[in-house]
RNA sequence: GGAGGUAUCGUCUAGUGGCUAGGAUGGCAGAUUGACAUUCUGCAGGCCGGGGUUCGAUUCCCUGUACCUCCACCA
């Protein structure tokens, strides 16, 4: 049978959506998370990171910008002058990408300008869906440092950053090979490409001295500028460092060993062609290779031969003439994966441009000397720092054939070709509208832009930088520059937590930020990373609408730093249960101990939940301390039920007969309790506050804090005369008399005749004994010998 | 292919060279109406496979397998 439980009343629940609301106007008003400009309390910066604006805002955004935010509040309590800005990345690819898609449309239909202006202004409603998510949230940013990459300040320090390394001799322009797609006829960044398995063929061709080759790119042939064979290959051995002609064209290119080639392929032997593929353009650089190029950019031949064909009538144009000559000496059918534009489909080709390059593989042990003056949590994440860095082959490639993004402050003269750049004074400058302020060398005065864009990377890289207002007004570069903190996830260690050291070497000869710490993913309920074309991606939204945001918070809050972790549903709603219990607990302090003073004659028992708040100070504190939040809400929560579930129920029936140390423990428990819990759960931490603690003088100076999130971070306190065996000692027996009356089906508050405790008990629990009585309804107790062990270590027998 | 990480009750997740491997959720059995049915108490349930070091390994080492991330990807 099932029966309903019926309560008489419910009234006072808590209910996120009308406080979060009400909460978050309290702390905007009242500028609670302001930093303080003229204080000289010790600074504590935390460089967030920016978000890509891309529309692609899911949990996993929450999860990790969370985790930042549980830092910056306990750092606030514990007295530091929090500078915790916000920005927004929106000068970059996936942002353009995102308005192309919505309103399909490119800069090639629109025109550059139009397109531009465009994409600044339909991104708008996406940057204020970024902000409120963060906001509703509640991270507790001081959001007067709100700053879009894309904006006006923000393109000044990165263009003053590139002028800077150019006058360092840092900046060189280099041609190279972009991906480019021949049918969008623009160029494309790895992010677009696609893995496409193409059904294709392999053909085996001869060159001079019986030297055959397999490839797929036979039109490429007359691009080919090296031979390559593997140093192991004893077949081949014979040609290595030799000369060979290729066919038809009767080119003479070098035969060169490699270990790249894989003898056991085709015939072992490869040509190198500008360029068919990744492995090309490395050994063209590797091995400073010429260049042969010849397809443009409408995708066609340009070499003569071809005729200015497409390039598949190309390809069976030079098979037909190779056959002819019976230079073909075998043809298979091969599938293999091929690069493809995700847009079109269309298979990516290279073209050869000019870029700009920072100059800095010469400080490769610079940047890890400075990796290791950065503290990384977890520690094992800086192995993959120094990898990539050692790995490093190439300088830093930051143009980009694009169009929406910081431009370059670069124009080329009419009449020499010379790049003429911008004066540091005309920063922020836009090429294609403003002009350079003299002449050129050559005494020409016409110029044409550069139309290429800076890499997104180029620009947040300089994060710290913008943050302290580098070369705008250098406002904040003393107080908060190097940044104490630096929270990111860890698949951009590589890109941004390393582009930035690399500029804050070059600019500042300093590390950037103190610490980093780095978080993982958050990921769908089956442990899967969330991607749209999945069809998995969660939205944080409906989450808040249903729970409010402190649920999201505490389980934002439920794994190990550095660690991915599953969105769970129970999970928020095991939040929603702490939330609801801390409420309820608060409501009966409102309630029943709604009177106390100052700390008078305390029990035993009073004395061991001060005991255990103390051990949970000191590990919560210690948890923090080392960037583990985790460890941290652990060792509060666990405490939280206990002084709920245990302490609370063994001190009601004191409480009940206004005992005025049980209410005052109650109290002081439960004011450091929140106030430890307020960083994950800040919205109903601030609410308890504001309706019981606040301007209430027996809660001592912070209640006249305006915020929970002011007050001081407790700290262990002294506790007299406290035996600490005697008091767990005392607890468990309690403990043991409640399970007892478990077993035995009896209600919590019934009455127990007779308790006999061990002997060997009497010099432990002392005069304690008496607590046991109105503890848990306890009419006589003594001391003698009794075999039911009732609880681990202490045996008593009962008679109800 | 290279580097790094992870593997613990049905599910999610802590932790440890040895004491009964902790919590949450779900399941089961009870209790309760002077804050809380979003409650309380209890019960059942687990260390990926193989090898090694050790008196003792879930923990340390090696190896296999699976998954994740980053990098390189086959002419």
């Amino acid at each position: 049978m099932h029966v309903v439980y019926l309560r008489d009343s419910v009234d006072n629940k808590y209910n996120p959506t009308e406080v979060e609301a009400k909460i978050r106007k309290f702390w905007s008003e009242n500028k609670v998370f302001a930093f303080d400009e003229n204080s000289d309390k010790q600074v504590y910066s935390i460089d967030t990171p920016p978000p890509t604006v891309s529309g692609e805002i899911h949990l996993g955004h929450v999860f990790s910008y969370s985790q930042a935010e549980f830092i910056a509040r306990y750092k606030r309590m514990r007295g530091f002058n929090v500078f915790y800005p916000f920005g927004l990345d929106n000068n970059g690819l996936p942002t353009e990408l995102r308005i192309e898609k919505d309103y399909g449309v490119n800069a090639e239909t629109l025109g550059r300008d139009k397109f531009i202006d465009f994409v600044r202004e339909k991104i708008q409603p996406y940057n204020e869906k970024y902000v409120e998510l963060w906001q509703r949230l509640g991270l507790s940013v001081d959001w007067q440092f709100y700053y879009q990459t894309i904006s006006k300040d923000v393109q000044k320090i990165s263009q003053t950053s590139f002028l800077e390394l150019l006058k360092m001799d840092r900046i060189y322009q280099m041609e190279a090979p972009l991906l480019f797609c021949p049918k969008c006829r623009t160029a494309v960044s790895q992010m677009e490409l696609e893995d496409k398995e193409e059904d294709s063929k392999i053909y085996t061709i001869e060159f001079s001295d019986n030297v055959q080759i397999a490839t797929s790119r036979p039109e490429l042939l007359p691009a080919c500028v090296a031979i390559l064979v593997n140093p192991e290959d004893k077949k081949h051995a014979g040609i290595i460092g030799k000369t060979v002609k290729t066919p038809i064209f009767g080119d003479e290119v070098k035969v060169i060993a490699d270990r790249k080639v894989d003898p056991e392929f085709g015939t072992g032997v490869v040509m190198c062609c500008t360029f068919g593929d990744q492995t090309d353009i490395e050994w063209y650089k590797q091995y400073k290779l010429g260049l042969k190029i010849i397809i443009n950019e409408q995708g066609k031949m340009t070499h003569p031969y071809y005729n200015n064909a497409k390039i598949r009538d190309a390809r069976e144009k030079i098979v037909n003439d190779l056959k002819g000559k019976g230079l073909v000496k075998d043809e298979k059918p091969i599938k293999h994966s091929v690069n493809v534009h995700e847009r079109c489909g269309t298979e990516i080709e290279f073209l050869v441009k000019k870029q700009w390059y920072v100059k800095y593989l010469d400080l490769k042990d610079k940047f890890l000397e400075y990796g290791n003056e950065v503290k990384w949590h977890p520690e094992y994440m800086k192995v993959r720092y120094d990898n990539w860095v050692n790995g490093l082959h190439w300088d830093w490639c930051i143009s980009r054939q694009r169009f929406f993004g910081v431009y370059f402050p670069i124009w080329y003269c009419k009449k020499c070709g010379e790049p003429m750049f911008a004066e540091k004074e005309q920063l922020p400058v836009n090429p294609f509208a403003d002009k350079p302020k003299s002449a050129c060398k050559c005494g020409g005065t016409e110029f044409d832009p550069e139309t290429d864009v800076m890499d997104t990377w180029a620009t947040s890289s300089l994060t710290p930088l913008i943050n302290a207002r580098w070369g705008i007004d250098n406002k904040y570069l003393k107080k908060i520059f190097p940044m104490n903190l630096r929270p990111q996830a860890h698949d951009i260690i590589s890109f941004w937590a390393f582009t930035t050291i690399v500029k804050s070497y070059l600019h500042m000869q300093s590390i950037p930020w103190k610490d980093i710490m780095i978080s993982g993913h958050g990921l769908d309920s089956h442990g899967q990373a969330m991607h749209k074309s999945k069809g998995n991606v969660v939205l944080p939204m409906p989450y808040i609408e249903k729970y409010g945001a402190d649920p999201l918070r505490y389980w934002a809050s439920s794994s190990v730093l550095g660690e991915n972790n599953s969105f769970q549903e129970k999970e928020v709603i095991a939040g929603s249960r702490l939330i609801n219990k801390m409420w309820n607990v608060g409501k009966f302090i409102e309630l029943k101990c709604k009177e106390f003073g100052e700390e008078k004659e305390l029990a035993v028992i009073d004395k061991w939940i001060l005991a255990e708040l103390n051990k949970t100070v000191k590990l919560a504190t210690a948890k923090f301390e080392s960037f583990d939040y985790f460890g941290a809400r652990n060792a509060i929560e666990e405490f939280f039920w206990i002084f709920a579930n245990d302490y609370l129920e063994f001190a009601k029936n004191r409480i009940y007969s206004e005992d005025k140390a049980a209410k005052y423990v109650m109290n002081k428990v439960f004011f450091d309790t929140i106030k430890m819990m307020s960083p994950f759960i800040a919205y109903s931490t601030e609410e308890v506050y504001q309706n019981l603690i606040k301007d209430n003088a027996s809660y001592g100076p912070d209640s006249s804090k305006k915020s929970i999130h002011i007050t001081s971070w407790p700290v262990e306190s002294t506790i007299s005369e406290y035996d600490e065996k005697s008091g767990e000692a005392l607890a468990n027996t309690i403990r043991g008399i409640r399970k007892w009356k478990h077993d035995n089906k009896k209600a919590l508050n019934s009455e127990i005749l007779k308790l006999t405790l061990d002997s060997s008990m009497q010099p432990i629990l002392g005069n304690s004994v008496d607590e046991i009585k109105t503890s848990i309804n306890v009419k006589a107790i003594e001391f003698g010998s009794a075999t039911e062990e009732i609880a681990p270590g202490i045996k008593a027998s009962i008679v109800a």
